[in-house]
DNA sequence: GTAGAATCGAGAAATAATTCTCTACTAACA
DNA sequence: TGTTAGTAGAGAATTATTTCTCGATTCTAC
């Protein structure tokens, strides 16, 4: 099985989809259903059939005419993409109001995540549990990140110092950030940011509500 | 001072910018220089001027050749258009432990958002208090809306019971939902809604760490 | 004053994303 | 064994977004 060479990267836009899709589909594989089609989804999701059929497509995912796809094979073919069927280590810094709740949310060891230790600078955190996870001292975090290969960090640190934050996880060999503080980060090339940031998709949804408000 | 009338609504993608500019303006702001340009923003951000002028356009702000934006002007046009100069009233459905992570940010209500109190169904957390907010049973919502003329509803329930929650909300009058529960809501045409899908960031982030593992 | 540099703002061009159209295939059914 | 309807997949057309180009404006320095 030779996987789709990508020339360009898959757009930012299919990849958030793809964990829509993924969603609905497990949702109907628990129904007992062994087909879907593209119709069937769009359907559902209110959106247009031609876009999942593209992009399915880049999972490389073959249908069948008159049937669709075979459920099973699909949600397996989007988690090898999006990377979720190998599990990576995950380090979180700031073990705060934010950084407990990812902590203490069971899930993500099934999308491909698995959050092995968090840090923080505050002494009366460091050395208690949160959520079965134990919190060291943030100087700690580099080294033990390279020692274990650490692949992927989580930041949710105030904005102020997620810089430097940040700076202990590339210097521990971390190739990936998740970065929940809204602030940009800068790193070398090569290490992945991707930012999760509260405001913007706050901003849109008082924006769209003061819109409406002003066309009434 | 009239408004520019969009004929067609913002494109969600200038929409999820903005905030990130008036981010950097506030820290920009704190450092006392009194303009800025979009050459500078660009620089900082690493992005594109040209996308930063047309961006900032939409609110309808004028800048100066060769000087750029009054920066305390420029920052109070992002807020009015965004929609954050007027802060509306929010209930929060699910006290678990992502709501409470967003119950105890006290930053909201800079960001036109006050989230007057939070529901469970659990009869553990209801009566108890979450960062200072009463937490109350979730059959009380739908009324408590209507009577507070609550706009906002923020979804923080396992997505199973997203749906009746929602539907809770737009009984009670909620023009606008916050949904973190990675599922789609139906809602009646009007009522907007904006998900923060945290699977679909994740998505990115491994996808493209899966990539660049692909091409070495 | 005048020259020069920096920047905004508007429109054009290029690029990317979405939606439409058509063909070929598959299954169900008469 | 046709016939029909539903669907994938490929490519074209459309639409949206981003980037480029250029003229007009404003400040600074001489
Ligand atoms: N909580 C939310 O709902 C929410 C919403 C939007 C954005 N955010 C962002 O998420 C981030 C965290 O928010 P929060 O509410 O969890 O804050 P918080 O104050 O509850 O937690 C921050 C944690 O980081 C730790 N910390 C501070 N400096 C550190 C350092 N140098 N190294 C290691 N740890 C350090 C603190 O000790 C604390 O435990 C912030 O950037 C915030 O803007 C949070
Ligand atoms: N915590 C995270 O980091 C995280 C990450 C990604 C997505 N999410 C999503 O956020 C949502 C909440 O996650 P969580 O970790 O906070 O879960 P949680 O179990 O800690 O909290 C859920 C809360 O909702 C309450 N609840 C359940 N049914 C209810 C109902 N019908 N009406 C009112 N309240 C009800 C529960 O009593 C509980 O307090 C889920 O949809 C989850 O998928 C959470």
């Amino acid at each position: 099985m030779d996987e789709p060479k990508p020339l360009r990267p898959t757009s930012e836009a299919t990849l958030r989809r793809l964990p829509i899709y993924h969603h609905l589909l497990q949702k109907r594989l628990a129904t007992g259903i062994k087909t879907i089609s593209c119709s069937q989804i769009a359907e559902e999701l209110s959106c247009d059939a031609t876009q999942i059929r593209k992009d399915l497509a880049v999972t490389g995912i073959k249908g069948r005419p008159k049937v669709g796809y075979d459920l099973a094979a699909l949600i397996l073919s989007i988690e090898i993409f999006l990377g979720w069927s190998r599990v990576r280590k995950a380090f979180l810094a700031g073990a705060g109001h934010l950084g407990s709740a990812l902590l203490g949310y069971n899930r993500f060891h099934h999308y491909g995540l698995d959050i092995v230790a968090a840090f923080d600078r505050d002494p009366d955190r460091v050395g208690t549990k949160v959520h079965g996870r134990e919190v060291l001292p943030i100087n700690k975090l580099a080294g033990l990140a390279k020692r274990m290969r650490v692949e992927v960090g989580i930041i949710t640190v105030p904005a102020p110092v997620a810089q430097e934050v940040a700076d202990f996880m590339v210097s521990g060999g971390v190739r990936a950030i998740w970065n929940f503080a809204p602030t940009k980060i800068n790193v070398p090339a090569g290490v992945i940011v991707q930012n999760e940031d509260l405001y913007s998709s706050l901003g849109v949804l008082l924006q769209k509500l003061s819109a409406a408000h002003r066309l009434r």
